[in-house]
DNA sequence: ATGTTTCCTTAATGGCTCTAAGCAAACTTA
DNA sequence: TAAGTTTGCTTAGAGCCATTAAGGAAACAT
């Protein structure tokens, strides 16, 4: 079925695709260029564009890899631990998500800080890579509202809630608003921790950010009902 | 003492900055070319050089102007308030902080999502402007702590107070190594906050941040002793 | 064996950064 | 005031980039 020419096709895809992987890591993310990828692989630069409309589109896949990579890691640690123990699951998932983040600083913060403005559309696969990063901890959290609730606020500010609703709805799990605003939260924290230290936001004050991030588990943990426990 | 010749080139220094800027705004981090900005004025290209050492450098010295502006900002918001009144000022400096983060996105976002990586050395203007930024809040918060002390955690993980001994040390201030952490806690959550908003890593679900900002300082307020005040 | 598709090439346009060489006006100084 | 220096610009050009166009050769389908 899949004939030899398009086996090529796929071996040539993957190749450019890592190269350019390797450009960003070795040179940062302005060396990731049509003409540098295609000089390395011993091709014309315009031949690349038989692969890839244009440096967006190939910006836009290698990022798709890298949410993929990513989430295949998350999903890899939470795996680790039995299916109802949530609290080990997302405690590891949360883990392996920075480790990913810090031994991978250039794939991670290409992520955010890449130069993209049109590839986020939906349909891009760099949009649906991103649905499925997102849904390693939405579908954990939301399994742990179904076997053993976690408390939330009684009542939301109103604005809030009316955002939330469209997007609860679209998400498609069993979660209330309230719940989707509790998991949000802590999500905010975690990223956001993340984000700034990928992006050197904290280096004035601190150089090894881990306890730092084992210091906002603990806050985060209680939040959904769970128990903290170190790694 | 200022020659005219001195005048006319602050003013054409001045000016380039503004032209930068403009193209930032309208036309994204990209169009902020030497060669754009040269165009723009009516000059040359290489023209920009005896102003700026390169593209670099013009990139460093608007951004330092954005911390600059922001800084004024917060500074006016806090003063509005008598300076007894710590909680008043403090909250009255966030809440400046992310209105001109929203009123001026590019501006904000091209701050830590620039595409420098030399310009952020000790000593460049970009730097100096990045430490007064931050000493807007971190005075304020020495000055809180002078007067009403909030309540600080017993013991500090081991490799946070190691570095944090040396950050407390270079701020000068009177500020205990906890009061720093707690103060850095609550600076990680609000800045990191707003970053992911202003990077768009949020829209998935939100698509207007300010109740979410409100809760965060009701939710920090109290960390530092306040009480929380809608705006 | 013929026609089509696919993959690649080179050529070319126009943008970018940055260096080099040179001209002219403006200041400095004797 | 005249000579020399500094300053602010110019154009030319090298070398990078993205992208389009035109064409050749190999692989595939019929």
């Amino acid at each position: 079925m899949a004939g030899r020419r398009e086996r090529v096709r796929q071996a040539t895809l993957a190749e450019i695709r890592a190269v350019a992987r390797r450009l960003l890591i070795e040179q940062g993310p302005a060396a990731v260029t049509i003409n540098a990828v295609a000089r390395e692989m011993g091709m014309s630069g315009p031949a690349l564009y038989h692969y890839f409309a244009g440096h967006e589109e190939l910006v836009g896949a290698v990022t798709a890899d890298f949410f993929r990579e990513l989430t295949e890691v998350m999903e890899a640690a939470r795996e680790a631990h039995p299916p109802g123990e949530h609290g080990r699951r997302l405690l590891a998932t949360c883990r392996a998500m920075r480790k990913w983040a810090i031994t991978h600083r250039a794939e991670f913060g290409w992520v955010f800080a890449s130069p993209l403005t049109g590839e986020r559309r939906p349909g891009s696969p760099r949009e649906l890579a991103g649905r499925d990063f997102e849904a390693v901890f939405l579908e954990e959290v939301a399994a742990l509202w179904e076997s053993r609730p976690f408390p939330v606020p009684a009542e939301l500010e109103p604005s809030i809630r009316k955002q939330l609703r469209a997007y609860t709805a679209s998400a498609g799990l069993g979660l209330p608003v309230e719940a989707v605003h509790v998991f949000l939260s802590c999500w905010i924290r975690l990223y956001g921790l993340l984000c700034m230290e990928v992006l050197n936001q904290l280096d004035f004050a601190y150089s090894d950010l881990e306890p730092v991030f084992e210091e906002c588990l603990r806050e985060i943990a209680p939040k959904l009902g769970l128990d903290y426990e170190s790694p």
